[in-house]
DNA sequence: CCCCTAGATGCAAATGATTTGCAATTGCAT
DNA sequence: ATGCAATTGCAAATCATTTGCATCTAGGGG
């Protein structure tokens, strides 16, 4: 389902003369294989899990090229560090369980009308923002409910 | 002007039967008297500068603790933790400068219909939110214009 | 006002995530 | 196939934060 992305970010690279490693390559993969915000021993893990067996010290050479070049970003969750793959310009926050520690991608953001009220009422010039939902997923809810059964 | 808030909030603590040491009146007297979000070292130089010499591991057990106790708010803004005094139950986001690091608050959010829409798309449960906004402030759009004139 | 004790603090060492220097290796242009 | 700049592995360094333990102190009870 992915590997067409994938492919297509690996080009991007190549179009720039970067050079393709299997540190690079594996990581995207990671990324691109799931909606999760990823930490960095998860994707130390998943790569070991398919097979490319790199260093940690690359591993975060390698997640700071990938963000220096926009191709993934880098969010602050929690107190950790968590990852994910920057599809085609796409404007994603994300829904961050309190109980599991997992994320799902949420594709609404009011920033626009905010951008605006800032710009009226301050003298600041609002550039990015971050924002994300916390909160209980759908089976921390079930799982909690049925404690109390 | 900040006096006020903090003795309030020392009287609190003391209603709950705890202890008021230099290094949490220290802590409240310092996060009072500014608007900017601050981090630890910030907090250490400020207590010494006001004649209260404690500890490093006394200013983390320290913000640890008015955390838990909900006085002040833990934030990570650029990698870094920062601090700020809970006032009143007020909600405010805040402005960083991605230049200087200055922070100012800013008190509209846009929650509370996000939340309507999160409930109405999704079977998230949410419940708190954190929002950001990164751009120059006003110093900062003053001095870069300079720059070029 | 002094004493007592739970809780707070100082200090130094431990921790854990991330970074770095350097030598060996590798991707890929020629 | 060859050469070189860029990437990687490894181990040590760094940096913020935490912790164990002995000492000290805030503030309630006498």
């Amino acid at each position: 389902m992915s590997g067409k992305t994938v492919q297509a970010i690996v080009n991007t690279l190549k179009g720039r003369g970067e050079k393709i490693t299997p540190a690079r390559k594996g990581i995207l993969e990671v990324l691109a294989s799931t909606d999760q915000l990823l930490n960095v021993a998860e994707i130390y893990e998943a790569l070991r899990t398919n097979g490319v067996f790199v260093n940690y010290s690359t591993v975060y050479r390698t997640l700071d090229y990938l963000s220096k070049n926009n191709l993934i970003e880098k969010l602050v969750v929690t107190g950790e560090n968590k990852y994910k793959l920057l599809k085609h310009r796409e404007h994603i926050h994300h829904l961050i369980c309190k109980k599991c520690h997992s994320t799902q991608p949420f594709d609404y953001c009011p920033y626009d009308d905010l951008k605006d009220i800032i710009k009226a009422k301050t003298n600041f010039l609002p550039l990015e923002h971050r924002l994300e939902i916390y909160g209980y997923c759908e089976e921390c809810q079930k799982k909690h409910n049925s404690n109390y059964k």
